[in-house]
DNA sequence: CCATGTGTATTAGTGTAGTAATACACATGG
DNA sequence: CCATGTGTATTACTACACTAATACACATGG
């Protein structure tokens, strides 16, 4: 049975649907929302909820399959798999990779340097964890 | 007049031209290789120079201008700024903090330490520091 | 005024990423 | 076997980023 998941696609938002869906579902198995051996909402159910083509879903899918988080079971569908002890770790900096990318680009952009956005960032880390 | 300055573009490293233009010029002004009140290339040196259009020599120095690293002199061309105070102050800082809080509330979610977040970031910080 | 020097607005060409439409292969259950 | 359920290969369409060709506006110096 496939979990009702909290997915949300913003057309308008430039990031690509496909990539939307992947990172959220990343979350949600690097969040534990969604359990090894669930299976993912099938394509066209999914496709269909959120108003996107099923190509697009499968998209999400596949990279989600070629990165190891969700298996292709014929018949049935994308199931969970059992994160390995590395990938678990692994899984959740890919969730932070892309916002981490845009931070760099943006810190070259006005001529930042590391330092200084350490410094900026540590304290919201921090502060982030007591409540 | 305008000094010979170390530019070089590389049209197949996926990177677009005008891009690698602004951010070389970028860093040749931060790092003082290009003083105020000097001027860069004129467009169609520079472009003749590098094979490019000048159209895209022109979009680079429009971002640049846009910025406000550099000013438009008519008839003269482009004239490097003084830095202004914005420049190097909170101003620059307050444009990356949305994307870090987003940063601190997404790693919070996923669990992750501070430490974690920063080696994943660090490379990327000092990845893109290449001149 | 004209020749020559700035940068650029406008327009068009080109490549590619993202999305979508269609048809297919495979699995399951009746 | 057939109806219905998976995901996807193939193909085409669309939008947009990048680049380029042309013509223009303005400034300067003879």
């Amino acid at each position: 049975m496939a979990p009702v998941l909290f997915l949300q696609v913003s057309p308008a938002s430039g990031v690509p649907i496909y990539r939307q869906l992947q990172d959220q579902i990343r979350s949600q198995i690097a969040g534990g929302r969604l359990a090894p051996g669930e299976f993912l909402p099938s394509v066209r159910q999914l496709a269909q909820r959120l108003a996107v083509n099923p190509m697009t879903i499968s998209k999400a899918y596949s990279l989600l399959e070629r990165d190891g988080l969700v298996e292709l079971i014929r018949g049935q569908g994308m199931r969970v798999n059992a994160p390995t002890p590395s990938a678990n770790g692994k899984a959740r900096r890919q969730v932070l990779l892309p916002l981490l990318q845009q931070v760099a680009a943006t810190a070259r952009q006005l001529s930042l340097s590391p330092e200084e956005v350490f410094a900026l960032l540590e304290p919201l880390l921090k502060e982030s964890k007591h409540d």
